[in-house]
DNA sequence: TTGACTTGCGGACCGGAGTCCGTTTGGTGC
DNA sequence: GCACCAAACGGACTCCGGTCCGCAAGTCAA
């Protein structure tokens, strides 16, 4: 797995194609126990999460258990939500990679609302499996939309919307964040948890929205 | 104007139509004292609220400037959140009202997609002038979907889904829980402030989505 | 090696939310 | 008026996220 980012805090972008140096030329390399540290922290992090969910792990914690100083951390992440970022965005990548260069109907080649469908699916299995980290990497307020995935995302829905609305006049771009919500972890688990739906269902009732919603016009 | 609650802190219910003592008999009664702290409180947190904005305000400065403890506050309204919520719950109250007793479209008598876009217009008005407010109070996670007044909205769009589709097999809670999404706080704040959108742009948008919605099958 | 330079370290520190509990005070019956 | 008691008070305290900055250690040129 590529490393990320060194100078200032704050990543998580996966948008960048790989390497973790800025540009071309030479690499600022990064300190050899800068990397041992960055390592230990993530590991002592995933444990702990696993252990006890993100809400019951302090970042004392992560610290101490990681033989680390806490300013380390911080460094390192940038805070709280740039540290599950990161572990999320290791188990994210495929999902992005087969949107990208996947098989259809998730990657290219089938009709746009299978697509749209096809990665509703895709990520609702995704929000399953890892609903707490991503309740806690959503703490700031609106913070979310601003998240380096959400991008991608977007930009992938959106373009999928547009192609399946033709030259209608409906916003695509408002339509494509409105089929994205039914996916923020706090939705989900309001489904989930609150209102004891299964997966099965909230699928189907994805489907059938997207299909509404990207009834021509 | 009636205060609120008084065993439990957190409450905001704004269902209940008046009075502030639960049932019929003894009302439990509030001391003296309490209700003037509670007012106090209450001035206190709207005035600086309205200075500097929510997230500048800490409950310490609010306690010290209202002349009160912080325990106090913390007893009368559970949290943060909770005192923000009790403010917001004052100024929402008429848009409550109109949505049962008052004159179409936002009350009864219009078609239902018509009454669910004059609730959407009406909402994001009130967006647009809390929005930090409502920012502010939905800190927690997910913990929108528990918020008083949002069950009392889900209540009233998903009756209007249903009446509107009929008996078609779509999941008109779910189709709710959409249709009140681009109505949540940080998705109005990043389609105004992080997109650029105007009122008038996602009113239509929001019009638009609705109709696609609810296009009956 | 060694010295100069720079990157990164780490824990003391800060500010804010929320809790706890000994003390005060308003209500009530006498 | 007085005594009693529950309701309410309020500030010290805890916990946690995040910052700061003097110091240690890695890197590189000579």
């Amino acid at each position: 797995m590529e490393t990320h980012h060194e100078p200032a805090p704050i990543e998580l972008g996966m948008l960048a194609p790989e390497g973790d140096l800025p540009v071309a030329g030479q690499a600022p390399r990064r300190r050899a126990d800068a990397q041992r540290n960055h390592e230990r922290v993530l590991c002592t992090a995933r444990r702990l999460f696993a252990e006890r969910g993100p809400q019951q792990v302090s970042m004392d914690l992560i610290a101490a258990e990681a033989g680390v100083g806490k300013g380390t951390i911080f460094r390192a992440f940038g805070d709280k939500s740039g540290l599950v970022g990161t572990i999320l965005g290791d188990d994210e990548s495929p999902l992005q990679d087969a949107l990208i260069r996947g098989p259809s109907p998730l990657g290219p080649g089938a009709p746009p609302l299978d697509r749209i469908i096809a990665f509703g699916e895709a990520y609702m299995a995704f929000l399953e499996s890892h609903l707490d980290l991503l309740l806690a990497s959503e703490l700031g307020l609106g913070v979310r939309f601003a998240k380096g995935p959400f991008q991608l995302y977007r930009t992938h829905v959106s373009l999928l919307v547009r192609e399946a609305l033709g030259d209608s006049d409906v916003d695509a771009d408002y339509t494509a964040d409105v089929l994205l919500t039914p996916l923020a972890a706090d939705f989900f688990a309001y489904q989930r948890r609150g209102r004891g739906r299964s997966i099965e269902e909230l699928c189907d009732a994805y489907r059938c929205l997207a299909a509404r919603v990207l009834s021509g016009r």
